[in-house]
Formats: C-alpha cells, structure tokens, sequence
RNA sequence: GGGCCGGUAGAUCAGUUGGAAGAUCGCCACCUUGGCAUGGUGGAGGUCGCGGGUUCAAAUCCCGCCCGGUCCA
C-alpha cells in the first residue's frame, strides 16, 4: 500500500530511488544507493562526525529560520498553542502541533486559522520521562515546527510532492546535501486518523516526520491497518513535525541535544553541583548517544553491561561519572517542560495535567536531593522562563514560585511519611515485591528510594527490572467512558429567539416535528439545557389549552421541547416562559462571569474554570487554584465583584468568526469550554471578561445587583468550589443565614453580637457540669463498691448492681484489683464477669444462659446480656456455680 | 474518571482472633534550681471522620458517604 502512495513524481524528477534496508527491512528514498536506512541503529550518527550544516543555530534563530523559510513560500505564521490542551477532552497536553487543529478542524467542521500556515509549536511527551538524560536525544519538552495544508475538495492547497519537495529545499537551504537525506516509509496512525509517512532521516538522525493524513476510523471502512478499518476523508491534510531542538543539535555537534539547545543551563549545573566534565566524560556521552538506539531493542539493562564494555570503562566509572551527567541532564530537562506547563497555568495536583506536572516536579526534587539542592526547582523554572522569554509568560512566576514552593512542602512531607512507613515495615521484617509495589502505588516511594531507607536500616534489597510492568498490571481494567446521548433529526435548525432576544417571555411557534410528548418547534424563546445553564421551564398554548414544557434540549441544531401531553405536527402555538426562573438563571449566569472575573483580579490569572452549574437559588462554580480559598480571599472576591455590579457595565454577546475571536481575545475564551463551529458565540463584559458562551445574559451587570458567596469547598487537590447566589435570590440567601442567627439569639437569650461570647460561656458551663457529673460517679461507684466488697468472701462475689454498662466496667475496673472473681449483673441485664483464676467466659455464659442471653470474652474479663425481667435467675445461678 | 492506602488526645502514631481506649512529644500544676535548660511527680486533654448494618458486645467486621494521601488515564 506504502508504495504506491509513496511513490512521487517528485522523487523520479528529482534523482530518488527506493531501496530497501537490510538491517530493519523498511523501504526508503534516496539520491545514491545504499544498503540500510542509515537511521540508527541501521546507520551510525554521521551528524556528529561531520557538519552537515553551513552554520550554527541557537533556538530562536532555527524557529526563525524555519518560519520566515515557509512565511517566504506562502505560509502564514500562528502563533503558537498552549501546551495544555484546553480544547480537547481526550488529552491532557500537546503531544505534536497538529494537536492543535484537533478534532474540529481535522474533521472539516471548523476551518483552519490559516491555510497554509507554519508554526513552532511547544510539546510535552511525558512518555519519554524515563529516557530523558539517558539517551543522549530524548526529552520531555521539546518544540515541533510544522507546516500544515488542509485539502478540502473544493480548495486545494498542496499534497506528497510540494511537501517532500519543501523539505528538501529546506534541509538543502542549510547546507545538508542531498546525499545524506533519506526518507523512510512509514505507516502513521493515532487518534482516529491514518495514512503514509515519510521519516526524514539526516546524518542517521530522524529530523522531521510528514505525514499524509487521509484516512479515518470507520467499521465499514475500506482498507485494513493493524487490524483497525479505515475510509477515505474528504479533507487530506498535510501534517508534519520538525525537530527544533535537533535541527539545533545538528548544527551544533555537541556530545547529547542538550548542551547543543540550552548550553548555559548544563553548564550552570555542572558549576553548581561540581560535576566533572572532561574529555574522557564527553567521549562516553557521544559514544552513548551514537549508540543509545540499541536500547529498544536490548531492553536498558543488557545494554548498559554492552555499553560499559564497547566504551571500555568500569562499571564504577559508569555510575559515578556518567550518571550523574545524566540526571544533571534530566533536571535540566523536566525544569524546562515545566517552565512550559507552569507557564501555561497548569496547576500542580493529583488529577489530570496536574497530576503530571506533579510528576515531573517530584522526579526533578529528587534529582536536586542527590546533589545537595545546590539551586531550587524554582529558580531553575525561573531561568529557563526568562531564557525563552519570547515563548513563555513570565508575568506568571510569582504564582508559580509559590505554588512550587508549596509542591517541594508536600513532597518533603511525603517523603517523611513514607520513611515511617518503611521502617515499620521493616520491624515486621523483610520487604516483598508487593510491598514495593504498595508503596510506590499507595504512598509515593519509588523503589530507589525505599531501597536507601532499607539500606539506612541495614537492609538490602532487590528491584524487580519488571517493577514499573507489575505496577501497571495493578491499574489494569476499568477506565470506561460514558458517552451523552446523541440524536440526529432531518429538521431545519430551530431559530433561537433567545438569542435574538433573551427578554422574550412569549412567542408564537409552529410544530414542525411531533412524537410522544417531544416536539421540535420552527422557532423557540425556551433555552435548552446548556453550558451549565438548566433549562427554560413555562407553558405551551394550543387551542387555549395550557400545556406544560417540563424540559428543552438541544441535539445539534435543533431545539427538542418534552411537554406534559402530546401536541400534533403542523399546530400553531404560543408559548410562554416561566419568567421567575428564567430571569433569576441569566443573573446566575452574568453573575457567573463576573465571579471569574473577580477571582482572576484578586487570585491571580493562573485561575482557570473548572466545571459549573447553575441553579435558580445557589450556583456552583469550580476553578483551579493551588490552594483552598482564604476567608479574607473570598471577601475580597465579593468586593471585587459587586464593583463590577455597581459600576454597570454592558455584557454584550454576539457571534464571532472562531479565527477573528481567537486573535482578538486568546484561549480564554475557552474558559467554559471549547464549542463546535466556525461561528462562536462570544459573550464580553467590558474590559472585565469574555468567554464563548451560548447562555442567556442580562443586558448590564447592574442588573445582577448583588452577589453573595455562600462557602466555598476544595474538592479536588488544586481545584476550589465556590457555591454562590445572585440578585434576588441571594438576598433570600443572606436572610435565610440571618434567620438562623435570629433564631439561636432567640433561643440563646442574647442580642446579635453577643450570641458568640454566650454560646462559650455555655460551652464551659456544660464542661464544669460534666466534671462534676463525673465526680459524682466518681462517688456512686466508690459507694457501690464498699457494698460490694462487704458481701465478698474469700474475695469472691455476686452482685446485682444499680449501674449502667459504662459505670459498671469502671467499678469493676477497681473490683479487679482487690478481688479474684466477681460477677456483677446490672439491673438492665448486663453481665460483668472477672475471674482471675481465667474462668470468666465459663461462668458469663452460664450466666447468660440462664437469662436467656448471650456472652463472651476472655478467660479473664467477659461480658454478655440477657433478659432483663431474668436478672433474679442470673443472680442465683451466679452464687450456686460459685459455690457462695 | 478509576485503583490503592489512610482518618484514634493539640502533634506523631500503637491498638493482636470483635471483649476494660493507650504511648511519645507538647500543654498545665507542683517538686528540684539563685535563675534558666534538664530532671522528678501529678494532672488536664477522646462524638475512635460521619451515617447505617451484623452482634450480647464494634476503634476493630460489612455497606454508604465525607476528608486526606498516592498511583494510573
């Protein structure tokens, strides 16, 4: 199949032929023959032999380079994505630039924001954590500079040929002659899409991937790849990926890509740490990288003992040398995805991209603890933010410095929980496998770790090589997804007379579609449920009949009305909504956006919307926040907000082109969520905020007139819930709070503002009584002891006792002391039994019996229950079994 | 979203097969001292996360919920 779409003219035009590679059997292009692919490890790396560059590059002039070279050839430049996917629920972060264009644009229902266009976009790969340092080439964050073409049938834009063609003129441009390009074939799939490739290989180094995409997943689908079924789609999209960190490294020949993309920070490091780097160290850490390909194919440890030996070093040279070089390279690493992740106002947590920004965070405070913390993870953060200044915010360290600091507390308390954790179990005796998998899955510990703690206890211990395989064997099943109910109707879409007018209380509509109690109208004022917005409520006229609408939907474009009895296809009809509850829901909503507003100016811009749900009395409203809300925070969001209430500004909500929104106004848009369409509704107040949106807002934000948060709770790490009230059904809210206080003055007998001090002075006026309470028991029981121990003999006694359970477990508590064996029976039926000579349970049970009860216990000390109109029975076969 | 671990005195945590709620630090008082630290003696401090169930009996077993931690998507 490869070759035939594989096969361009471009490549008999040009001097291209195939071949194919001995070594891993792949069909590749090339100008002069050759028996292997010549990408490692088929071939060697011949870039760090021999420049293949006409010069060097730092990373801004690359991206420069590579943006002007596609800008002169008619791309537009975009500006680049954030790096967590906000628009996408599938994903969590960018993993490649066509990432961007996903799923809306790729699948044809929203065009592109510019056709052809070129970007350099940052990714985060998180699957490469473990070989980040090792390798020499791998890294967490990386930018992919890509051109993309999006072919719809009726505009062309360019295909196979003009793009290979592209790549070469651009490789050729710098420096890189033709011998030493060649392009692997290579089947591409992933989220949904398929289609042929090229690897772009140079100097055995994979520089660049372009992809053809034209394929999508469909059961009925065509043609069959890795056992999936695939069809032809309308739009072909050309979607490739340039390496700008190897372009860089290629340029510079350095011994790994890491002193080639960020020089001052390796050397920073290796200043702070006193990490030695000589020529003997270089030479191994070339000759690592050249080699490092193998590693997929050996698995890491058969490798290592290969390595150490082709290198000719010991393996104490290797750990003490080369390893440390090589988490020097991974702190510098992570630190830099992070300033990316940080940057783009991720929030360290314990879910979803927080949870990896955690991850990276914790690996990299391991790696500064093995060097004594000569730097903080912040700072490191700080210098890669400043250093790429022109692709980060730096208007975000701030936040980010305290939310790290935050992270290293958590860290280090962990760390000191799990050290207990390990000693304990320790004591019990030697560690299993699944004890190092518990702790690593329920307490944090990486095997390492806990293998120094052992090792600081005087325990040795072994690491399964397969540790990280058995972890995910733990995880296995689960992870089902739930999917909305989708309906599609052949109907025209519903005109949406809210929108025209969100002050329309009544129109008149005609049935257009009618079965059961559903209708579909030709135009509607009803909002159906959306954007965390419920439904309209209110009532259908039809021949002068009432009929009530109990809920509205929306499945595509059509608006779907459920009534409380059928009305037929083809009525007219007038329909009026419930206006209370619609009015006091736009308040909510307007109310909403303010709210965010007010939380960004006071809590900073890194707050992101989370979830929401609107309701007529309270909302609730999620947003990420690295750490629960203050009392004083939340007032002054109160504050905040009701000056954007008293000062009345217009909301204004209109459609807007998608492209010209973006521009205009960012991914904040997107705070709520990423709707489809070319068209989006983007609702603004003032300078204050503005968000794509389809609910219903009032006109000013003074007609919001009051907004009261009513608690706030935190309820996930890194996400607050405030749960609020707007306009008149916050008053309700606040008078409702106020009644509570009335009323426990009331019962308190105190004015308002003394109902605090009154209720302490009770609190200690309870706590003395209950002191003497208990004295006065203190007393009962000494009492009814005396009695007892008068009718003992021999220091053996029966007794029924006035007591109740937890008086009399006191008094025979002190029983025990002076006498031997003692029954006491309470007069409700409970039966005490201590015997010192271990017969308790014995006699409790004999006890028991005769009440028509049970009991049980220790030789020593038992206790049961039985009857209580049998206390007499009990008593009496007490005394005869013990003789008295 | 799912899995796992945990929630007992102000703090850190014990608590065995269900059977009498504990230790250490901290706190208070007294003793020792010229004063402080230390030391000694005594004391206060608990809805055993919440709610249900099983049982004569639940911190302990079962179910549900809440909270924290942690791993994986």
């Amino acid at each position: 199949m490869l070759e035939k779409e594989l096969n361009l003219d471009y490549f008999h035009r040009e001097g291209f032929k195939r071949y194919r590679c001995k070594k891993c059997g792949a069909y590749f292009w090339s100008t002069v023959p050759r028996d292997n692919c010549t990408e490692a490890p088929c071939g060697t790396y011949k870039f760090l032999d021999v420049p293949l560059f006409k010069r060097e590059f730092e990373i801004e002039d690359m991206r420069k380079y590579f943006i002007d070279f596609f800008k002169n050839r008619g791309h537009t430049p975009v500006r680049r994505y954030p790096v967590v996917a906000r628009w996408r629920d599938d994903v969590f972060l960018v993993n490649a630039s066509i990432y961007d264009f996903q799923p809306h644009v790729t699948s044809g229902l929203v065009e592109p924001p510019a056709n052809p266009l070129v970007i350099s976009q940052p990714c985060i790969r998180m699957v490469d954590v473990d070989s980040v340092g090792k390798t020499g080439r791998h890294l967490t964050g990386f930018e992919m500079m890509a051109h993309h073409a999006f072919n719809y049938p009726d505009n062309h834009i360019y295909w196979k040929d003009e793009t290979v063609a592209y790549a070469i003129e651009l490789l050729e441009s710098l420096g890189v002659s033709r011998e030493d390009i060649v392009l692997k074939e290579h089947p591409w799939f992933g989220g949904g899409n398929a289609g042929a490739s090229f690897e772009v290989i140079v100097g055995g180094l994979e520089l660049a991937t372009l992809v053809f995409m034209n394929l999508r997943e469909s059961e009925s689908g065509p043609i069959e790849i890795d056992g999936v079924r695939y069809e032809e789609m309308p739009i072909k999209i050309v979607d490739t990926g340039y390496g700008l960190e190897r372009f860089v490294w290629v340029s510079k020949r350095t011994p790994t890509i890491y002193e080639a993309i960020y020089p001052d920070m390796v050397n920073k490091m290796l200043s702070l740490t006193g990490i030695e780097m000589g020529e003997k160290e270089e030479q191994v850490l070339r000759l690592l990288a050249r080699s490092s390909s193998l590693i997929e194919s050996m698995g890491e440890r058969r490798f290592m003992e290969y390595f150490i030996e082709q290198a000719g070093i010991t393996r104490e040279y290797y750990e003490k040398k080369i390893v440390p070089i090589q988490k020097l390279y991974a702190v510098v690493d992570y630190s830099r995805s992070l300033s990316f992740m940080l940057t783009d106002g991720i929030i360290p947590s314990n879910i979803k991209a927080g949870y990896l920004a955690r991850l990276l965070i914790r690996r990299a405070l391991k790696i500064l603890d093995d060097f004594g913390n000569p730097i903080s993870l912040y700072e490191l953060v700080e210098l890669h933010a400043r250093r790429f200044a022109d692709i980060m915010d730096t208007s975000m360290l701030p936040i980010i410095k305290e939310e790290l600091e935050l992270e290293e507390e958590r860290y280090r308390a962990t760390m000191k929980r799990g050290r207990e954790i390990v000693k304990k179990m320790l004591k019990k005796g030697a560690l299993t496998v699944d004890d190092l998998i518990l702790l690593y899955d329920s307490h944090g510990l990486l095997p390492d770790v806990v293998q120094r703690i052992a090792a600081e206890n005087g325990v040795t211990l072994e690491i399964p090589e397969n540790f990280h395989a058995l972890v995910a064997k733990r995880h296995e099943g689960g992870a089902r997804k739930k999917k909305k109910e989708t309906r599609e109707y052949a109907l025209p879409p519903t005109i949406k007379l809210y929108y025209r007018d969100p002050y329309m209380r009544s129109f008149e509509a005609k049935v257009i579609y009618s079965e059961g109690t559903e209708i579909v109208l030709d135009r509607t004022a009803f909002y159906p449920e959306g954007g965390g917005q419920p439904c309209d409520l209110g009532k259908i006229i039809y021949n002068g009949r009432e009929i009530a609408v109990q809920n509205v939907q929306k499945y595509g474009d059509v608006v779907v009305h459920t009534l409380s009895e059928p009305v037929p296809e083809g009525a007219k009809i007038r329909g009026e909504i419930d206006w209370e509850r619609r009015e006091r829901l736009m308040r909510m909503h307007t109310a909403e956006h303010v709210l965010l507003a007010a939380c960004r100016r006071v809590l900073g811009k890194h707050v992101w919307q989370h979830g929401t749900q609107k309701d007529v009395y309270e909302s609730r409203f999620d947003i990420g926040h690295f750490r629960p809300i203050s009392r004083e925070e939340i007032k002054e969001i109160e504050k905040e907000a009701m000056r954007i209430i008293t000062s009345n500004v217009p909301v204004e909500a209109k459609f807007m082109n998608r492209r010209e929104a973006e521009d205009r106004y960012g991914f904040v848009l997107y705070e709520g969520g990423v709707p489809p369409g070319k068209e989006i509704r983007v609702v603004r107040i003032d300078d204050y905020d503005v968000e794509a949106c389809g609910g219903t807002h009032v006109r000013s934000t003074g007609e919001i007139g009051f907004l009261k948060i009513l608690r706030t709770e935190r309820i996930q790490d890194g996400v607050s819930r405030i749960i609020y009230s707007a306009g008149l059904s916050a008053l309700e809210k606040v008078q409702e709070m106020e009644d509570t206080l009335q009323s426990t003055a009331t019962l308190l007998n105190a004015p308002v503002d003394a109902v605090s001090d009154k209720v302490q002075s009770l609190m200690e006026m309870w706590k003395a009584e209950r002191r003497e309470k208990e004295n006065a028991l203190k007393y009962k029981i000494g009492y009814v002891k005396q009695s007892v121990v008068s009718q003992a003999v021999d220091g053996r006694v029966a007794a029924v006792v006035d007591l109740d359970h937890k008086e009399m477990q006191k008094l025979m508590r002190e029983l025990s002391q002076e006498l031997s064996e003692v029954v006491l029976i309470s007069k409700d039926g409970h039966i005490m039994v201590w015997s010192s000579e271990g017969n308790a349970r014995e006699l409790a049970r004999r006890v028991a019996e005769a009440m028509h009860g049970k009991a049980g216990g220790r030789p020593e000390f038992a206790q049961g229950k039985g009857a209580q109109d049998r206390v007499n029975d009990g008593f009496n076969i007490a005394k005869q079994v013990m003789g008295l």
